[in-house]
DNA sequence: TGTACATCAGTGAACGCGCGTTCACTGATGTAC
DNA sequence: TGTACATCAGTGAACGCGCGTTCACTGATGTAC
């Protein structure tokens, strides 16, 4: 917060790496991130990195990790402003979604984009499982029972994540003046089907066992 | 086809050169693309490829509109071996986006990640042209009218995609020995809803208008 | 409170790498006559 | 059929760039006594 005190010593240098990675990757994509880019966004020298990550595979996945965390906030924050019925949280969190895709495009295809990370990373871990967790949680509802749970969950999550990548890579033709997010939630057939949690929660279009 | 008679003179560089690209996308990604690295693999001078292509962008391009012609082939491949019927067309057509995205990884990414392409380049035009049509085309039967054709359309779309993306980045937890598309088709919920085309037209969840 | 010292977190020079692109060149091709 | 010549499509050397990483170093911090 303060100003630096002298040259040495910068004081929190791991977390403004991080932070001016964000912004890099969201406003030029993910393999715009450099250890020599950040260094100098973060007014240190392009060696300074070194001494709080080994790699720039692990600079890239504190960002990424970073990136899960503000997508899983992005929903909570979506969710809260909800009511909480199960119908109205799964709307919020894909409203929480969109806006995240829409607001961090470069975290996005960072996260989601099969770049080179380090999967194991325990703080990357944590930060995925999270947003994995609250999607599993939102999705619940909707099943009838653990067997058609999984299904349900993936196919909540592709109609959104389909519509979220689309949207990114300027396949979508949404029109001006709309939000993407009220168009995306008033689309005809848009998962889970029928507006009361659990009264519909097995396939209707019959080629399901 | 038959061996270059000289050094100079390949005759055919352009298109060795692409199909170059293609592997080396699919085997490492869009990013791994490098002018010196195909005209290695295409076993000529590294300056070679400024002949055919004025920059990297215009080869990354060129390589990207031949995965749109295979992205293409691969749906009209699944659709010419099913019934004519509009929702067994649908549905094969996702059975080629399936087996496009799992075979052709990198050309997934390429075409649909909003790399850095030369946009208006009339090839490239042309081939994502043809997929956009192919897409179009498939959806109408379910719309009922032009006003929510885009509707219909960005919800089938973007389920499917979703889906391969999911997949492809791992986020997706299919079962040892199911096969990708049998799955994806018995998911509930799964647009258009309703097995007969144009019956089930319109919103069942109550929030469209 | 003062001092010695280990540790931490910076610096800046240097390394080698792969890259896109440019350049003068040259050999092969194909066409005009 | 033969010859002159323009054009095409290669070669290989060279350029400068940004990069990740290593290294010996040094100044600041914090702790033991």
């Amino acid at each position: 917060m303060t100003a630096r005190k002298s040259r040495h010593h910068h004081g929190n240098l791991r977390a403004t790496l991080v932070a001016a990675g964000v912004v890099l990757v969201d406003r030029s994509g993910p393999d715009a991130l450099s250890t020599r880019k950040l260094a100098a966004q973060a007014g240190v020298s392009h060696a300074a990195p070194a001494h709080h990550f080994p790699s720039l595979t692990h600079l890239r996945t504190a960002v990424a990790a970073e990136g899960f965390r503000r997508f899983t906030a992005a929903m909570e924050d979506a969710m809260g402003r909800a009511d909480a019925h199960p119908r109205a949280q799964c709307d919020a969190a894909c409203r929480g979604y969109i806006a995240f895709a829409r607001g961090h495009p470069g975290l996005f295809q960072l996260i989601f984009g099969g770049h080179d990370l380090v999967r194991e990373d325990v703080e990357f871990c944590a930060a995925s499982g999270q947003a994995a967790a609250l999607l599993s949680r939102i999705a619940a509802p909707f099943a009838a029972g653990a067997r058609d749970r999984a299904a349900v969950e993936t196919m909540i999550w592709a109609q959104v994540h389909g519509f979220c990548s689309l949207m990114l890579s300027g396949q979508l033709a949404v029109a001006d003046g709309i939000d993407p997010a009220d168009w995306f939630l008033s689309l005809p057939g848009r998962a889970p089907v029928g507006s009361d949690a659990a009264h519909f929660p097995l396939a209707r279009n019959g080629t399901a066992a």
